[in-house]
DNA sequence: GTCTATACTGTGATAGAC
DNA sequence: GTCTATCACAGTATAGAC
């Protein structure tokens, strides 16, 4: 085994975690198997994180930080094709990199009843719905138009849409449905502009 | 230990299961955990049922047939009230026993990775999405409306609508926001009415 | 037909050798 | 700073006593 410095181990340990999650589900998330993924021995763990929950921790972060960025997207002339194209463009990194959705829901699910983690859950969708307000605030900029619902209620009924979209898609993998139901989803919610 | 009949103890076992799982969340639903929540020694377990699996899918099924059931809302004069009036249905079934979509939704995450359990996740979306069907079919004939989308999407959507709502409140358990997101939402629904 | 005792595997975590 | 060996415990499952 070669001599690596910690800190480049916790990374290639959180990237480990991530693709056994991925690939074998949250359930099989065990020290032994990120450590084999990873090719290190398993005490090399405890070495580098104090518990499993640091680990989760990390992933969780490290997981977000990959997330869909609103500012890169091209917004269409109103708002209606601007919404379909912020929706559309959420739903290009949910196709491309499959895996990350699944993952990032079961952390969050486990992170509800684990007691040192909840915070970890609130602070994800805290971001969910900046991310989604950041986009609703840059369409009515750029379409110049004022939305008719509180900010942040257009921006939890995004993330519901996004959620609840992706959840179902994860059971029946039926992409079409899933494309045409964010593009009406994108329709109705264009209606809430003056 | 008093002799007790199996059909018997397999049900007091999957109640104990459905206790667990809300109290301590779905990592913590061990054989171990649910025989002594039923108060019952831990060989009871495989006596009762051949693996776990087969505890889980019942699980399953017992949960889901305590779901909400659209035919029995009393629905407004119009698409829109009546769409508030199921959501709203929806909602407080969701209030009135708080525990139970939180475990459906451990279930169906957890279902989707295990070998023998796929079928259950899928049926289980089958079932929400007729129901949300028979509902929006319910409505069209009461107000004497047609809907402008094909069922099937609109059912999908207000099944996302439903999840995603239900999912953010699981993590924040802000009640009044995830009200006046399922009102919301009823209203951009209505407007795919003809 | 019902339950007791126990087997065996896999888990997160640690002490201490290199 | 790295890793071997091992711990104590919790996991599912089973053989056989009542």
């Amino acid at each position: 085994m070669p001599r690596v410095p910690a800190t480049e181990r916790r990374r290639q340990l959180v990237e480990a975690a991530f693709r056994v999650a991925a690939r074998d589900g949250f359930g099989a998330l065990t020290t032994r198997a990120v450590c084999a993924e990873a090719g290190a021995p398993l005490a090399i763990f405890h070495y580098c994180f104090a518990s499993k929950q640091e680990l989760l921790a990390e992933l969780t972060e490290q997981t977000m930080s990959a997330l869909f960025d609103p500012s890169r997207v091209e917004l269409g002339p109103d708002v209606r094709s601007s919404l379909r194209a912020v929706l559309r463009a959420y739903w290009s990194t949910v196709q491309e990199e499959p895996q990350r959705e699944p993952v990032l829901m079961a952390l969050t699910q486990h992170a509800l009843h684990e007691p040192g983690l909840e915070q970890i859950a609130v602070r994800q969708y805290e971001a969910y719905h900046r991310t989604a307000r950041a986009a609703l605030e840059l369409i009515a900029e750029t379409c110049a138009v004022t939305w008719t619902l509180p900010l942040p209620r257009l921006a939890r009924m995004m993330v519901a849409v996004t959620d609840g979209v992706t959840l179902a898609w994860l059971v029946d993998r039926d992409s079409a449905a899933a494309l045409e139901a964010l593009d009406s989803f994108a329709d109705t919610l264009a209606a809430h502009t003056l």
